[in-house]
Order: structure tokens, then sequence, then C-alpha cells
DNA sequence: CGGTATCCAGCGGGATACTG
DNA sequence: CAGTATCCCGCTGGATACCG
């Protein structure tokens, strides 16, 4: 059992499936949210900009399947229904972290390199006809 | 300016827009493969399992154009196209490296998160007719 | 060798209406 | 309040054929 060095540990086929987990439209947002504590159902449909009913359901079960994060109901009239983060998902929510960080610090960059490209490509159409 | 602390970044609408870089079916793939150095186009072919020919162009022009790749051309016979990650992309493999890591560590303890969700399902199916 | 072009199936996900 | 159910559109991505 080697110490792993400065060197990125590969992807492979295995990796996608878990990467799945957070390739999706709507579960880092989610995972981010519950950071703070549990949250209720309508809670997170406020705090997840634009994200309809149905999403927010099918991306609860599914991190709920995955052991991500726990529901909790309180059997009440109206109902309350509580998500908090397992210590899985926490530790999801860490390993996600640098990635989160390394996205705010790159979008203006990311989106000055889109324009570029762009414009490099209509330029060659312009001189190639 | 403060400094932020161990709370991690708030991942907002943004961050999507970036986060889809690396959020498709094949991205992670190539930029983990390109750790390495420079590789040609039939090389990651063969790299990346199972990636089809134009899901494989179709993702390195979209890294190309976010400039997290570079593309060169040498307009010899037969042809011969090298990729490497720009710095912009390096940083990007360093970020994405934890979850990597991460999705690396956890696959059987998901695996089993799913299948006691799944079971706990069919039991109260029958529990409930 | 390293692409493009075209066609098409599957599913992610939005809108809306209904329920306990 | 916290869901389900249904409909449907668009995009991702696979298969295949052709091109410089």
């Amino acid at each position: 059992m080697n110490t792993p060095d400065t060197r990125t540990e590969a992807a492979t086929c295995d990796v996608r499936e878990v990467l799945d987990l957070v390739a999706d439209k709507w579960s880092l947002y989610i995972v981010s949210n519950l950071s703070d504590g549990p949250w209720r159902f309508t809670e997170l449909k406020h705090a997840v900009d634009g994200i309809s009913q149905r999403m927010l359901t099918v991306t609860l079960r599914r991190l709920q399947r995955d052991g991500i994060l726990t529901c909790t109901v309180h059997e009440v009239m109206p109902p309350n229904v509580s998500y908090q983060l397992t210590p899985l998902g926490a530790s999801l929510l860490h390993a996600a972290a640098p990635l989160i960080a390394w996205s705010n610090g790159h979008l203006t960059q990311i989106a000055a390199a889109r324009t570029e490209y762009d414009q490099s490509l209509s330029q060659s159409n312009r001189t190639n006809g």
C-alpha cells in the first residue's frame, strides 16, 4: 500500500457511478445548502433557486437512497419533513468543496476563454469564407 | 474581505455553469487521463473506455473552448493531433482530485446504502400491501 | 488518423394538476 | 406542507456512414 504522491488518482468507470451523484443538475446545490443543518422541504425549495417541486423530490430521494442524507418525517398537521446530511454526505460535501471553490474562482477566466474561442472561430469563418 | 473558515463555500447558480464542465459523461475521464501529458486522439479513444468517436470529439471541443485543454495539429500525413491540459485545466484536475478520491473510497459504502434503501422499500411494500 | 454529418432512442427535467 | 401522477419537450449521447 503505497502512499499516493501528487499524481491525481485516475477516474475509472466505477468512479463515474459515484460522480453521477453530483453530476446532475441539482444534487450539489441541495447538499451544499444542507451543510448548515436540517432543512425542511419548502425551505429547500426556496433556497435552491429555480428547482421544481418534482425535481426537489426526485433529487432528495436519490440522495437519500445513496446514504447522503436522511429524511425525518414528523406526522403532525401540517406535515413536517426535515432533511439533513449523514456523515457520508458531510464527507462528500467536504470532498467537493475544492471543486466548488475552484468553480467560484474561475468563472470569469472560463467565460473569457469561451469568448476568445468563439471569436477565433468566427474570424476563421470570415477568412475561409 | 474575510478569510473563509471551515464552512463550505456555497454552490450558487453561477457555479453550476462551471460544474457543468465536469458534470457530463466524459469530461472528467478525459481531463484525468491528460494529467500525464499530451495524448493523441486515438490514444484517448482507447484510454477512455467505451467513448464513441463523436463524444470524444464533442467533449474535447467543449473543453478546448473552456480553456481546459489545447489542441495541437501537426499537418502531416497521416494527421497528428495532440491534446494537453492548460494550466487552467491542470488546476481543475487538482481541484477535482479530492472528489475523485472520495468517489474511489466510498464506492462500496454507497452501494451498500442503495441496497439497504431498496430492501427497506420492498419490505414496506409487503407490509402495506 | 482524426475528424463531420445524420439519424434516433432514452431520459432528464419543466409545467401542471391532483392528494393525504 | 409535502408530496404523486401525467404529459411532453429538448438535449445527451450511441450507431453508422462519409470526408480530407
